[in-house]
DNA sequence: CCCCAGGCTTTTC
DNA sequence: GAAAAGCATGGG
């Protein structure tokens, strides 16, 4: 099997990045000791981290998607973003309690997932615990998605990708049911997210556009039946690299209350207040990079202040 | 039986 | 238009 050795100059928290609720666990990677398996761009991969900034990284392939596999994990895991400069330099300054709090988290990264995996993946995550979500999203790998096994250290791992677009379109209702906490509606607009994709009326490539205002690329996701702004901005940020996208569910409510002193957080989130704290948040954080801080927020909001210790 | 969990949709004012 | 209530499910 093919082996690099990716070293960064930025640290990087990769266990951290993959226990931190993003759909490379989500999407049942496997765990060996310190090794991490996972499907990437239909690409059995297989990290090791072994140190700050010292990724073991192997795979079959030794390019993936045009790239050498350097370049896409490289690529992937956003190891050229400086988390540091992920915030405005007065932060530091506006809000030193916060920053001390942040130290252990930016090296926790964004990583740009399979567009159609995010899209999929969050919609499992309205109303329900990060348990449920992995355990949702883990199902339907299992069950519609694609299987894979890999030779690594004398071991056979099986992996599975995750279900096609044409797979989960095809799929029946109450069969699909079972892997979405049982709730139909759920598992309706999964299929017919599904068939948009297949049927070409839910052009991923063309939201890849990067010259797409923000606005409009979420107002496109909300067309869909169980998208709404919040996983509008999820997809956007996680599975599109806009990192200008700023999702707010009811942690990032939570701290924008408590830490920056919004108002408008404390108000119950609609539409109208969800916009109203998007445009508030970036008069505090870089407007460009507003997610990508955010997601850095959020982890350290979940852990520090609110003790959560499930993934 | 209560509340909460990385919300969305429909009804009502 | 915008706020309030309804929805749907499992776990603590």
């Amino acid at each position: 099997m093919y082996h690099e050795k990716i070293i960064t100059k930025n640290r990087i928290n990769v266990k951290g990045t993959l226990y931190s609720g993003q759909t490379f666990l989500w999407n049942n990677s496997n765990i060996l000791g310190d090794y991490h398996f996972s499907i990437i761009n239909s690409t059995p991969i297989i990290i090791n981290q072994i140190s700050e900034y010292e990724l073991d990284v192997y795979s079959d392939e030794k390019s993936i998607g045009g790239l050498s596999l350097y370049d896409f994990i490289h690529h992937y895991f956003t190891l050229e973003i400086n988390t540091y400069s992920v915030f405005p330099e007065s932060f530091s300054r506006l809000y030193p309690d916060i920053w001390r709090l942040l130290g252990n988290y930016l090296s926790v990264r964004i990583m740009r997932q399979d567009p159609f995996e995010t899209m999929i993946s969050f919609m499992c995550a309205q109303g329900v615990g990060m348990q449920l979500i992995r355990k949702q999203v883990a199902m339907l790998v299992q069950n519609y998605g694609e299987k894979r096994s890999v030779s690594f250290l004398g071991r056979e791992i099986i992996l599975h990708h995750f279900p096609s677009p044409e797979r989960l379109a095809g799929a029946d209702l109450i069969t699909l049911s079972s892997c979405t906490n049982n709730n139909r509606l759920r598992a309706r607009n999964i299929i017919q997210v599904s068939q948009g994709v297949v049927e070409g009326r839910i052009d991923l490539e063309y939201l890849c556009n990067r010259q797409l205002p923000l606005s409009e690329l979420r107002s496109m996701l909300c067309l869909n039946d169980g998208i709404g702004y919040k996983i509008a901005d999820c997809i956007a940020l996680f599975g599109l690299g806009r990192f200008d996208a700023f999702p707010i569910d009811t942690h990032v409510k939570q701290y924008l209350g408590k830490w920056f002193n919004s108002s408008t957080a404390l108000r119950s989130l609609s539409p109208r207040s969800y916009l109203a704290l998007d445009g508030e948040v970036r008069t505090i954080l870089n407007p460009d990079l507003a997610g990508y801080a955010g997601h850095i927020l959020f982890h350290c909001w979940r852990k520090e202040i609110k003790k959560l210790h499930s993934f």
